[in-house]
DNA sequence: TGGATTTTTGCAACTTTGTTGCTTTTTTAA
DNA sequence: TTAAAAAAGCAACAAAGTTGCAAAAATCCA
């Protein structure tokens, strides 16, 4: 970190909002700035206790639908009712999202990531049912558990 | 629902009830019923809704969680923060859930499906991830909105 | 079948999560 | 620098989920 006002990264942050055809401000800049911290995905509850009291919770909110809408974030699905977001890496444009990767939750940390080498498998359906969209999420232990539990 | 009348379904049902080791209830029977009747999977508010007033949101909720422990029902992520149930048609057991089917979620009628014959795909991974469990969600256009479209 | 024992339910009170309308503040663009 | 537009904060509310406890129902066994 240097002393003058603005570091590199704080520079960068606000170009790809405005990059986006966002307003830059505070919170914006902090939530994609914990986005970019953090290896794995973050759920609206993460950021609340990451961002203290810095922000309102509808900030929070309406921040995360729209980074959603511009393609900034994406959504990982889950099966115990708690969303969570990742950086879009991807080209995604406001309106459509293009993500062919495939999503790691870890079993004993608790985090999710994004798999971004590892490309969604084509299915194969039964006839009339017309696939758009393919999410696949596998549940086990994450190279940094497994690694640590090794040595 | 304690007349003197008691249908085939209602006999199975109880004794389906039996053999996972619950005591037989009224609220149990008429959500088991309600997941044989439906084709595709419910969510908790789907519940309340078709059971109308006969019973409280908190059964509701402690007989969900009943299904899941006994390997009753499945839980289907999803990425909507609003989690789907359906049957378990594999033998699961009380503290195991063992299933190898997709799901696919209709973007017309918003339903969810589960495709007990389509497996799931093994997913090459990187080293030191340890993969214990796939969930595959796939989001189209089910066979139902398809054929009803086309004529 | 009756009645003690165990389990489940309903209720109330509460917490957490998410939404909406409105006012003030901040950002943007001229 | 200022006017217009956008975002943030606030408050009030709605929906979703949890917990403890007393009443009701289901099970078990003599
Ligand atoms: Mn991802
Ligand atoms: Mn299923
Ligand atoms: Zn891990
Ligand atoms: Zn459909």
């Amino acid at each position: 970190m240097s002393g003058s006002k603005h570091s590199n990264k704080t520079i960068e942050i606000g170009e790809s909002l405005k990059r986006k055809g966002l307003s830059v401000t505070d919170s914006r800049k902090k939530i994609m700035q914990l986005f970019m911290q953090q290896k794995g995905a973050l759920s609206h509850s993460d950021i609340e206790k990451k961002a203290g009291t810095a922000f309102d919770r509808v900030t929070i909110y309406r921040t995360l639908q729209t980074f959603l809408d511009k393609g900034i974030i994406h959504a990982i699905p889950s099966a115990d009712a708690s969303v969570r977001y990742a950086l879009c890496n991807d080209d995604c444009a406001p309106g459509h999202h293009e993500h062919q990767h495939i999503h790691f939750f870890c079993r004993q940390c608790h985090q999710t990531f994004c798999l971004d080498d590892i490309v969604t498998p084509s299915i194969g359906l039964p006839r009339g049912y017309q696939p758009q969209e393919v999410d696949v999420l596998v549940k086990g232990v994450c190279k940094n558990c497994t690694t640590a539990k090794k040595s």
